[in-house]
DNA sequence: GCGTTCATTTATGCGTACATTAATGCATTG
DNA sequence: CAATGCATTAATGTACGCATAAATGAACGC
């Protein structure tokens, strides 16, 4: 899960941190993406306080509150914000919702990306291979988020962006633990197929075939899954 | 907008006031969906604090910034958070996504409807038609809103279920601020014809049918959508 | 020896005071 | 008279201390 850029929600930017409480969101969100939490941890805001060298709790509190808000993490009342438990049913759930949300990204991509978009996509498609090859696993499940968040913003759809991140963040999870529990053996296997998936998709979009885009990116996230939970 | 719980995200359902964040946030809500402020408007904090007679902007500071976290205000810093304006291009976005989405709820729940929940679906169905025919107007909204929660609610999935809350509150800004706008002789055109959608909705998710419920949900939110926007 | 209760600990929840910043309007100057 | 800059104001943002609730463990009674 390192590297995930999911839990910021909205296009990749350059953050500027304009006040205490967008800075304690972020460096929450680099913790957490940085493994050093795993679910079921309470995030304590006493210690994040301390950790990110913050005078006080407040942003820390606040900033908490938001992901909770945003269903990034569970609070428990009086208790403390925690990082959600996996469950094969949730797991179900989140990718019955990000098969469905995607594709619908996807298809909407190939029917509004102008030939710039294209022509990234292209490009980072291409990156994603050589990543693939290098065998650099962090560094592939960077690139592919890119992939799957560059899709979503080139739908134009804000709300379709929105719900793409989040679900893409919560499946992610079941990903990256996954992988973290088999070592990296799956996880190479895994490397070698999606490229081949996501070039197909990739030329759909292209050729504003948006019913393939869809299609294929729905088979891609399912295959993704059954990769997940069925073979071990 | 009276009445409409979408705010809330999450199944309908009584809110224990555990603490004061909570209650700024439900309290809040209301004073939207009570029609307090229209788009554009700011919510500022001290006004607020004072309304609810609280004794600290604290809570109310928290509970803002929930709001925004989840997409249901727009912030501006240090300027404050206000309500999201209306754009046609917005209007685009939120009514496709939603088609999509709700489709997907839609067919979702025609899997795993249990028997009680199509019998409580039935029920919802027919008070909106008699709310329906009263004209009461308001009280059609709320109704209007179960119908459509409750679907979501029978897919099962708690992230459709987030999703579609969230943009049908969105949506129902444009629902709400159309119908204002040219009185109510619109608004009872729509509230003749929606009724009987929502019985063939009802009807396909009765009988299971997944495929025909979802084309059923998506037809009748683009009808919504060009009752607003093209028939004036 | 086990269960219950109470004290302690530890964390969040809240209130007050103050800091900071963005907008506004007025005054001053060219 | 217009434009620029400074002061004022009004709002959010932050810090700190205390209140409060929940979990934990120890002590007491049975």
């Amino acid at each position: 899960m390192n590297a995930c850029q999911a839990l910021t929600m909205g296009p990749i930017k350059m953050r500027k941190k304009e006040n205490l409480e967008e800075f304690a969101y972020d460096s929450i969100v680099a913790l957490i993406l940085e493994n050093h939490y795993k679910p079921g941890d309470f995030l304590l805001e006493a210690e994040i306080t301390e950790r990110l060298n913050l005078k006080s709790r407040t942003p820390v509190h606040h900033a908490l509150g938001q992901l909770v808000a945003k269903g990034f993490l569970d609070k428990k009342s009086k208790k403390g914000c925690f990082i959600p438990s996996l469950t094969p049913e949730d797991a179900e759930h989140v990718f019955f919702a990000r098969e469905n949300i995607e594709s619908q990204a996807a298809a909407s991509a190939a029917l509004h990306a102008s030939n710039e978009d294209i022509d990234e996509l292209q490009m980072i498609l291409q990156e994603e291979v050589e990543t693939g090859e290098s065998g650099d696993i962090i560094g592939y499940s960077a690139i592919n988020e890119t992939f799957h968040s560059f899709i979503a913003q080139i739908s134009k759809n804000k709300y379709l962006q929105q719900y793409s991140q989040h679900i893409f963040w919560r499946s992610n999870c079941y990903v990256f633990f996954r992988y973290y529990q088999f070592k990296v053996s799956m996880a190479e296997r895994e490397f070698k197929i999606s490229p081949a998936q996501h070039m197909k998709i990739t030329e759909a979009i292209a050729k504003r075939d948006a019913d393939k885009a869809g299609k294929l990116m729905k088979q891609h996230v399912r295959r993704t899954f059954e990769g997940i939970f069925k073979n071990r």
